[in-house]
DNA sequence: CGCATGTGGATTTTT
DNA sequence: TCCACATGCG
């Protein structure tokens, strides 16, 4: 008995009240609201041993659900580090949504009801537009819009049979082409293939578990917030009569709405299934003036508590361009670095992918190490499901049955790593020093993640919230802006753009900086570095900054220590500067790679024309061409 | 074929 | 808001 009782205190000792009371709880279901920072894979960990423990559910009785491989590790890896290595067939119900369901489908569920055999395998996306656009060549189908084959073609399986006769002859059918056709031979052809795609894992899984319960004792599922419509249906499969539900996740992160369904799945949860609902208040992990802001853009539950204890910074700055931006940005991490802070505790977020390319460009010369946090390029999925066994369509899956540990070698399909990737990774091996560099990242990938330096730039009208964002979406941007800003544990630092230069951005600061009170933040109108050049020729740029000793602003490192030398300037004497450099506009030789040698007659803010002579004039986006200047 | 007109989609990312 | 693509007309 007092082991049992040492046992107890061992597993519910380190929690706070809160906590302690979701661990304990035992409702049929419970959605717990974890606020940013609160501990929740320490209670969902906790959960699981008490469940273990106290109430004597084995691991094989219980599912657990996460939506990415990294989180299921996560789990798996605090558990086992306080049980030691756990026996893989104990936690067949360990793991996300899509390897959960395929292990149902593989060993237990009837697939051959549907069709298929055990030996199905996985289809990428990247199969199934093939798979698609092998049926066109060979059954001639007329699909208009080639380009956007993707997504029709997924609206059109979306909706199905009945989808197709609710649309037929509507307006949405006037394309009058052989989508729908398509669809459904498709469908055709993955079951004769025997392969079925990711979503086809839950659909298919969720037919069966309907027809074939299983009953597990609990189900524990982290991040709830970000489950789509299909991932709830397939849970609703999954669960019995007697099944409790133990759902964590947070309303104020939900970010990913606009690929999945719109409602939010905590409170689709809560009136399904009359869910006991929880909140587990937010730990101080960020400076009180960072939680401060912070609450400016939280939604639900409960206001942040902040507490009286100061510390952490943050800061509103003005930029010039993106350009300007990134060499001020430049500047700061290396002071910051020269002051011993690991770069690897420093990071930029931003709101589209390619606000990172000016980055990673202007960092490669500068000499700053960085780390572009995407997942995008990276076959990521594929790498994953090998690792965990699970067999692939085309490749050969050895034998009929599930994982072993025999995974076969493709490591030669991974995608070539974008140059500068490679850039940032060979700066990383020459200093020996940094183990990594600078994160550079979205705002969606910083989901997660926590830095002692935080800078969010392009916080301008059109940028966040996106200019194309509707009413609906534009509580999403907030959510975004507060998960970035969340990140931040000692400096949080906040920029715009007077002169954004991206269409449909406006110059000047975003309606989401003037709803922070003035009173948490320090204004900065900081003189961009880069005012002095035409900023279309990065080349010329380079030289020219280099030679310009930089101006003596307020940096992150001084702001932290208490050091401040704001220098403001005079913005007459800007403007006037700006007028100056605009009309000075040389004449350019350049070189293209496949047009050879030409002359720029035309430029704009992102587009640049050269007339090549013979090969005819071209029109190039800057941000996707390459020109070599060339000296006269 | 060239041009005018209309329409729908754009960005974020995981499995 | 702007851009790419489909369609229809001359």
């Amino acid at each position: 008995m007092g082991g049992l009782e040492r046992l107890e205190e061992e597993i519910l000792g380190q929690l706070n009240p809160r906590q302690r009371e979701a661990v304990l709880d035992c409702s049929s279901t419970c959605v717990v609201n974890a606020n940013v920072g609160s501990g929740k894979t320490t209670v969902l960990v906790a959960k699981l041993l008490y469940l273990y423990y106290m109430k004597n559910v084995s691991y094989s009785q219980m599912i657990v659900l996460t939506f990415t491989h990294k989180a299921a590790e996560e789990i798996r890896g605090r558990l086992e580090a306080r049980e030691g290595r756990l026996p893989p067939e104990q936690l067949t119900g360990f793991g996300t949504f899509h390897s959960v369901a395929y292990r149902l489908l593989k060993q237990i569920l009837p697939v051959e009801e549907l069709g298929y055999t055990r030996e199905f395998t996985v289809l990428l996306p990247e199969q199934e537009l093939e798979l698609a656009r092998e049926l066109i060549r060979r059954e001639g189908y007329k699909i208009k819009y080639p380009a956007r084959l993707p997504k029709r073609l997924e609206a059109a399986m979306r909706l199905g049979s009945q989808g197709r006769s609710s649309v037929e002859g509507k307006r949405l059918d006037k394309l009058q082409d052989d989508i729908w056709v398509l669809a459904g031979a498709l469908e055709q052809e993955k079951k004769h293939r025997n392969t079925m795609t990711f979503r086809e894992l839950l659909v298919h899984g969720e037919t069966l578990l309907r027809k074939y319960p299983i009953t597990p004792a609990w189900i524990v599922i982290d991040e709830v917030q970000d489950s789509d419509g299909q991932q709830l249906a397939f849970l609703d499969a999954l669960r019995g009569r007697d099944t409790r539900l133990f759902a964590v996740g947070d309303p104020n992160q939900i970010i990913y709405g606009w690929r999945g369904s719109s409602i939010n799945a905590c409170f689709t949860l809560v009136h399904r299934y009359g869910a006991r609902e929880l909140t587990l208040p937010m730990n101080y992990r960020s400076g009180s003036r960072i939680l401060e802001v912070a609450g400016r853009f939280k939604q639900y539950g409960d206001k942040l508590a902040v507490g009286r204890e100061s510390g952490g910074q943050v800061r509103i700055r003005q930029a010039y361009d993106p350009l300007g931006e990134a060499y001020y940005l430049a500047e700061q991490i290396r002071l910051l670095q020269e002051k011993g802070v690991a770069l690897e505790q420093i990071a930029v977020f931003y709101r589209l992918q390619a606000q990172g390319d000016i980055l990673t460009d202007v960092f490669s010369r500068e000499g700053i190490c960085y780390q572009v946090v995407t997942r995008r390029e990276r076959p990521v999925g594929e790498t994953y499901l090998e690792e965990e066994g699970i067999a692939i369509y085309g490749k050969e899956s050895g034998g009929s049955h599930v994982p072993s540990e025999t995974a076969p070698e493709y490591n030669d399909r991974s995608l070539p790593i974008p140059s500068h990737e490679v850039d940032g990774m060979r700066r990383r091996q020459e200093e020996s020093g940094s183990s990594s560099g600078v994160r550079l990242m979205t705002l969606h990938a910083s989901k997660g993640l926590e830095f002692t330096y935080v800078f969010i730039i392009g916080v301008n009208y059109g940028l966040i919230p996106l200019h194309s964002a509707g009413f609906d979406e534009e509580e999403e941007e907030r959510r975004l802006l507060f998960v970035g800003i969340t990140r931040a544990r000692d400096y949080l630092e906040l920029s715009y753009y007077t002169q954004p230069g991206i269409p449909g951005v406006t110059p000047g600061e975003s309606r989401y900086l003037q709803m922070i009170p003035e009173r948490m933040v320090e204004r900065v109108d900081i003189t961009p570095v880069t005012e002095t050049v035409n900023f279309s020729d990065k080349a010329l740029y380079v030289e020219e900054n280099v030679k310009t000793p930089s101006n003596p602003v307020m940096t992150a490192a001084s702001a932290l220590s208490g050091k401040r030398k704001i220098s403001r300037h005079d913005r007459g004497n800007t403007a006037e500067k700006e007028d100056v450099d605009v009309e000075q506009t040389p004449i350019r030789r350049v070189r293209h790679a496949k047009y050879g040698l030409g002359t720029v007659t035309e430029e704009s803010a992102d587009g640049i024309k050269v007339d090549f002579g013979e090969m005819g004039v071209k029109s190039f986006l800057k941000d996707f061409v390459i020109l070599e200047t060339v000296a006269e």
